[in-house]
DNA sequence: TTGTAGGCGTTATCAA
DNA sequence: TTGATAACGCCTACAA
């Protein structure tokens, strides 16, 4: 392994000279510059980043925590965020974990074993915050979820407005004719995501008078194809006169979907669905997704701007929300 | 922060003595271990990383090379990979990289930046390894590729055989009656995978004692929805009276079937579809798509345990084929 | 502008 | 079974 040593000695100059190269210091002449430049090429040199990190005990690594290893919104995300930090002189480490983990005991491993500056989390439970977080003493951002409410120094937030949006999404339904919603959906109890989307399709359920019986027209689901199918499977059986579905994301959409035609059911026809994110895929679905898009690259590029803010300029917290969109698909017929 | 020393002190031993407990030695009296671990718990403390790989001059880590941001396939085979590794003491550090870059310059780049004890390729050119592979001086798995011909002491390979995968996709055209058949795959000059299916595709033809006009039949696209939809839609135009399509991933083949669709063929009455990868969409899409399945799941598990046992046995590298497994979903229909 | 020397937190060697 | 002490490769006062 070639070191800085030989790099000095190969030079002529001495290993301070040629750590300041290195470091692109001004207080080094052009010729020391040169030369030195010159043989830290002809060696392939590259400086070895524990003996950096360790007389700087910082990383330059940003961590970045997803929630759910099939949330294809939080894979666009995540290659959002690749793209913005590999132009920077910072690392990402991402870590994926279960969507009913608790990320916030995963951080705190996260930051004792990599010492990252800040950290990056997709999906996750205010609640989970309010224990636990201060033994993460570096600048957060959770994303897709408010942390309006929490009050911690270094806790930012980037999120669409998941009531808003999933009101929007039923009032899509009441609004085509529909009186007869499904819901398929996360775990209440553990899903901070799923519970917001709840409050939502409530809000329109009485904004259209409409009485909502929980035990019946709600029926949960992991985000994966898989389990949304066995979960539409369980819905349509307990709730069969269902006109209509609103699943609580895209992926869980189409594993719905799947169910109703494996039951002999058209969609739209028979019964319309209407999803949640927006991901590249609904509109590549047949039928095409009608959805509530999160702009993920504005989220991704919020997050970042938002989590170097508060690590460079040592910004305070702030809680945005990106607006959604609904996305006008093939997936809802207007029974009216 | 709190470091060795402070252990030393606190527990009333020497570094040394602190340094042996935490590294699991014999050579500690059963009191001291107590103590020791008593402070280490109470004080939380966690091991710099950064001095001890200085020290050894080892990361633990094992780098992975994904080729396409948008390959599900990659994306699953990533995510199992990922339960293996997590449950020892190696770290992942999985960096991806355009479908049409070149992987060895960045595997280069990776070895001096993170020293990894190993390399995972998902895709990857096997031409590109002939040069500047060299400089990638620790064990590597290609993984999805073969890289039988090569002749690297470190170079293992796990992969589906892409030639008689894409033979068995074509044979299912013609057996159903196709005998206009398109192709929808990777570009053949950089991509070692669509050349490999493209080799299969001629194979079947010839079988089948069909011509084959490349210029009219087939039609290049990138392995994401967006890029197939409009590599289809030039595909189409060329060759109207085409009667089914070979897409090179299931991916390619949504995209496809989309840009079909939006032109107002139907899948599979007006055109047939066959897709590769056998992702788990594929099962969810309509139609379900009729493709190879490649069984990531072992292809994941063998190409780590290939990896640890040339790292940890120092065993040769060896060159596994997976079997791979026609999946009859409802995008073929059979014309005879 | 350059060089010397000390230290970052850990492991490893050697002597006690 | 323990404890000094010298590395590991780099950065950074401070001195020249």
């Amino acid at each position: 392994m070639v070191t800085i040593k030989d790099i000095a000695r190969e030079s002529g100059y001495s290993i301070s000279t040629v750590s300041r190269v290195l470091n692109h210091r001004s207080d080094v002449s052009p010729d020391a510059k040169k030369k030195i430049e010159d043989t830290v090429r002809k060696f392939n040199f590259v400086p070895n980043n524990n003996a950096k990190h360790l007389k700087q005990n910082n990383s330059k690594a940003i961590g970045v925590l997803v929630k759910g290893t099939s949330n294809m919104l939080f894979a666009s995300i995540v290659e959002e965020i690749q793209r913005m930090i590999e132009k920077t002189e910072y690392t990402l480490v991402v870590s994926y974990i279960d969507e009913d983990a608790d990320e916030v005991e995963q951080a705190v491993l996260l930051c004792r074993e990599r010492k990252p500056l800040g950290l990056l989390f997709l999906g996750g439970n205010p609640e989970h915050f309010e224990q636990g977080f201060e033994e993460v003493d570096v600048p957060c951002v959770l994303v897709t979820n408010r942390a309006n409410k929490t009050q911690f120094e270094s806790l930012s937030s980037v999120a669409t407005d998941d009531i808003a949006g999933a009101r929007c999404a039923v009032d899509a339904l009441f609004e085509a004719g529909h009186k007869k919603i499904g819901i398929l959906g996360g775990n209440l109890e553990k899903s901070h995501t799923s519970r917001q989307r709840f409050k939502g399709c409530k809000e329109s359920f009485e904004a259209h008078t409409q009485e909502m019986n929980v035990d019946l027209c709600y029926e949960k689901s992991r985000f994966s194809f898989d389990s949304a199918y066995r979960g539409m499977g369980r819905l349509i059986e307990k709730y069969p006169e269902m006109t209509a579905v609103f699943a609580m994301s895209d992926v869980t959409a189409i594993g719905a979907i799947r169910a109703l035609r494996d039951r002999g059911y058209r969609v739209p026809e028979d019964i319309s669905v209407i999803g949640f994110d927006g991901i590249a895929l609904a509109e590549y679905y047949n039928p095409k997704l009608t959805t509530i898009k999160q702009q993920y690259q504005i989220l991704a590029t919020r997050s970042v701007e938002i989590l170097f803010g508060q690590i460079e300029l040592k910004m305070d917290p702030v809680h945005e929300l990106v607006p959604f969109e609904l996305v006008n698909g093939e997936s809802i017929r207007d029974i009216k």
